[in-house]
DNA sequence: AGTATCCTGGAA
DNA sequence: TTCCAGGATACT
């Protein structure tokens, strides 16, 4: 599922793509799922695209901004040809557009067609001026970006107040932000910290070795172009590699790469956590 | 700090 | 046929 990797990874697609094209139509069949008034959007030139842990935002040059949260499931799938609207939707394979999941589809002034999928509908997309992005709840309470943001005695700090296991402060957004399932499952593996001991409980090693565990796990999905877990694909519907390169998550009764002993799983404040109980202390 | 909730596909 | 997965939020 998208996470900081997975996120950013669509970002430099989108940049790529839409910087200086204007929409020309937006058709919303989900309406759910989109908040605000789409006319705002029409004839607009795209002027950047961000990312903010795990959250997009597609900047126009009439001073509105799409703000995107794609959650477990949502798609971005750029295509540059004009697909025919009357296009029979039958093929349910997730990645091809459009298809049984095609919520909202944005056209562009040269042809292209931007389709966003979500299977799950548990994803949204906002219009907001841009100026006003950070009163949006999500975006006002996100803590530092962990490949930009933080340093690591800020992270140090925040590891060390923390009342509560190390894997559910690497996933609470407010901390820190991006990281998800796989990435702090992973993180903790390659750290050998258990996810359950409570951050203040860590020794200043340690931290410094989780510090820098994160950093290479997530800078090694970003090289993969992200993992595809879920149906997660690039803008322009293409996998990614991390998937096989996961250190311990979905590794479940699988033997640990560095000592062979059985993964175990348990669930930690409501997520499935994976680790090798011998390399993890 | 932990849990139900949104939703659906896929696994058991 | 039932259960589980997951990100963020609204609850307790």
């Amino acid at each position: 599922m998208p996470e900081l990797p997975e996120v950013e990874t669509i970002k430099i697609g989108l940049k790529r793509y839409l910087i200086g094209h204007s929409i020309e139509n937006i058709i919303i069949k989900l309406p759910k799922l989109f908040t605000g008034d789409s006319q705002f959007l029409l004839g607009a030139k795209v002027a950047d695209v961000r990312r903010f842990g795990k959250g997009l935002v597609i900047d126009f040059d009439n001073a509105y901004s799409l703000a995107v949260h794609v959650k477990m499931t949502g798609q971005f799938i750029y295509t540059g040809k004009k697909v025919p609207e009357n296009t029979v939707i039958s093929a349910k394979k997730v990645g091809h557009v459009p298809n049984l999941w095609t919520h909202i589809i944005f056209y562009f002034d040269d042809n292209a067609v931007l389709y966003y999928n979500d299977v799950r509908q548990f994803s949204w997309l906002k219009i907001i001026k841009t100026s006003e992005l950070f009163s949006l709840p999500f975006f006002k309470t996100l803590g530092p970006d962990p490949l930009t943001q933080l340093s690591p005695d800020q992270f140090g700090f925040l590891v060390k107040r923390a009342d509560k296991p190390i894997k559910t402060l690497l996933l609470d957004q407010k901390e820190i932000a991006g990281i998800g399932n796989i990435y702090a499952n992973d993180a903790l593996f390659v750290a050998g910290i258990d996810p359950r001991i409570k951050g203040k409980n860590l020794t200043s090693s340690e931290v410094k070795k989780l510090y820098r565990a994160l950093l290479k796990v997530l800078q090694k999905g970003l090289e993969e172009g992200g993992a595809s877990e879920m149906n997660y694909v690039n803008a322009l519907g293409e996998e990614g590699g991390y998937q096989h390169h996961f250190q311990v998550y979905g590794r479940e009764n699988k033997p640990c790469l560095v000592c062979k002993t059985k993964i175990e799983k348990i669930k930690l404040s409501g997520r499935g956590t994976y680790f090798c109980p011998k390399c993890q202390k």
